[in-house]
DNA sequence: GCGACAG
DNA sequence: ATCTTGTCGC
């Protein structure tokens, strides 16, 4: 008798008490300034034969950053989630606030006066980043324009005007009435802005400063086997709602048969923008407080997969890594497309079979095909206190479909709840 | 010049 | 990641 009889009802039936509820409601947020409030949605049993839990209601759950255990000594840790006893987690580096970057757009689109233009691309760099101008070519595509904004004022490279949203001739005529427009109807070179302009709206720009908390997370990180077989494996994986909302699932998983045990379901907002390079901001929050919520259920996974890569990451910190780190834990990454690397050997043709991915001449990652001989690979990267062999090992464990199995049912959970309403 | 670029 | 119709396969 299983170590999971940690989920038994009484302590989620306290949590589910009407007192609790209130006690929740008065809580003052304004004491907890970097907290994530997030919603449990569902904890459910899979084993056959074992009586099922099911959630009726939404519970807040709470994550406090790491370093902020403090306040879950006010007598409502049996009803939040306060990411666990201080033991649990690592004290050494703190979730980073996260910038505004949609605000910070607007911030820049505004500061270009009328008669001049801007890029995708420079408006990225300001941001800190090249990589953030697919977001924002998205972004002005989607958001609706005002007339008072100055989002038509952002052009392609070559000359092109571009799109803006549904109104391409809107965007023209107002150039051409700035005098931003050549008379063949490219755009005016002259007119564009200076970079310094721009920069001087954010003299810190956002990404370079998440930049440098993944280069701590870089140094945080210790590559080394596993001191003992995995018996649990856990498997975290975020899907988005209608609204943009995260939804987060935890899958724990049995080594031995590679059952899936139990899973929980954590919904919460999301602002920050799939960036590539950067998906750890967008992710974390909602996955940490899915991994918060299992530990305080009494699922501790001896290796956590996590769907996003590990060290196979442009600054060896990729998502995994991320949660590693900050959990304490063993983590692997798992992508079903390579984000940077090499394979010198190819794929592997044979199913089950392996070959290893090359990133700055050192072997970082391995390509598993899976057991059914898939004819999709996925690409493999430790995350944080395992190392190459041991998470490629482990990971290739439990693995008869397309996904190992810990990433294929957080997969699943997550997305079918984030297709819920609610 | 064009594509690539975890989710 | 999400948006979508039909289509192929077990």
């Amino acid at each position: 008798m299983p170590r999971r009889r940690s989920l038994h009802a009484t302590r989620w039936d306290s949590i589910r008490s009407p007192g609790d509820q209130d006690k929740w409601s008065r809580l003052p947020m304004q004491a907890f300034p970097t907290i994530t409030i997030s919603t449990i949605i569902a904890v459910r049993s899979h084993r056959a034969g074992v009586v099922r839990f099911e959630s009726p209601g939404y519970f807040p759950l709470v994550l406090l950053s790491m370093k902020q255990a403090q306040p879950c000594g006010t007598g409502l840790d049996s009803v939040l989630f306060c990411g666990g006893a201080s033991a649990d987690v690592s004290p050494s580096l703190d979730i980073p606030e996260l910038p505004d970057l949609e605000a910070d757009l607007r911030a820049l689109i505004a500061a270009i006066p009328a008669g001049k233009l801007t890029t995708c691309g420079m408006l990225a760099e300001a941001l800190g980043d090249r990589a953030a101008a697919v977001w924002i070519g998205r972004w002005l595509q989607e958001h609706a324009h005002h007339d008072s904004c100055h989002c038509h004022r952002v052009v392609r490279v070559g000359g092109v005007v571009g799109g803006y949203a549904r109104d391409a001739a809107f965007k023209l005529a107002r150039l051409r009435a700035e005098g931003a427009l050549l008379p063949d109807g490219s755009w005016n070179p002259e007119a564009l802005l200076p970079r310094e302009v721009l920069h001087s709206v954010l003299p810190s720009p956002p990404l370079a400063e998440l930049r440098r908390w993944q280069e701590e997370v870089r140094r945080a990180v210790r590559l080394q086997p596993l001191a003992n077989p995995p018996e649990y494996l856990g498997g975290v994986d975020a899907s988005y709602g209608v609204r943009g909302e995260a939804v987060a699932a935890y899958c724990h998983v049995r080594r031995s048969d590679g059952q899936l045990l139990e899973s929980i379901v954590v919904r919460q907002p999301c602002r920050f923008p799939y960036i590539s390079g950067y998906l750890a901001f967008r992710e974390l929050p909602v996955m940490l407080a899915a991994v918060s919520a299992a530990r305080r259920a009494g699922l501790r996974p001896d290796l956590l997969l996590v769907d996003g890569a590990g060290v196979l990451h442009p600054r060896r910190a990729g998502l995994a890594s991320h949660l590693g780190v900050l959990l304490g834990t063993p983590t692997v990454g798992v992508t079903k497309k390579l984000l940077c690397g090499t394979l010198p050997q190819g794929e592997p043709q044979l199913p089950g079979a392996a070959s290893p991915i090359v990133l700055d001449g050192e072997t970082m990652g391995v390509c598993l095909r899976s057991q059914s001989g898939h004819a999709r690979c996925v690409y493999v990267s430790p995350g944080h206190l395992v190392d190459v062999t041991d998470g490629a090992t482990w990971t290739a464990a439990c693995f008869p479909r397309r996904l190992p199995e810990t990433i294929y049912w957080a997969d699943r959970i997550s997305r079918q709840a984030s297709r819920r309403p609610g």
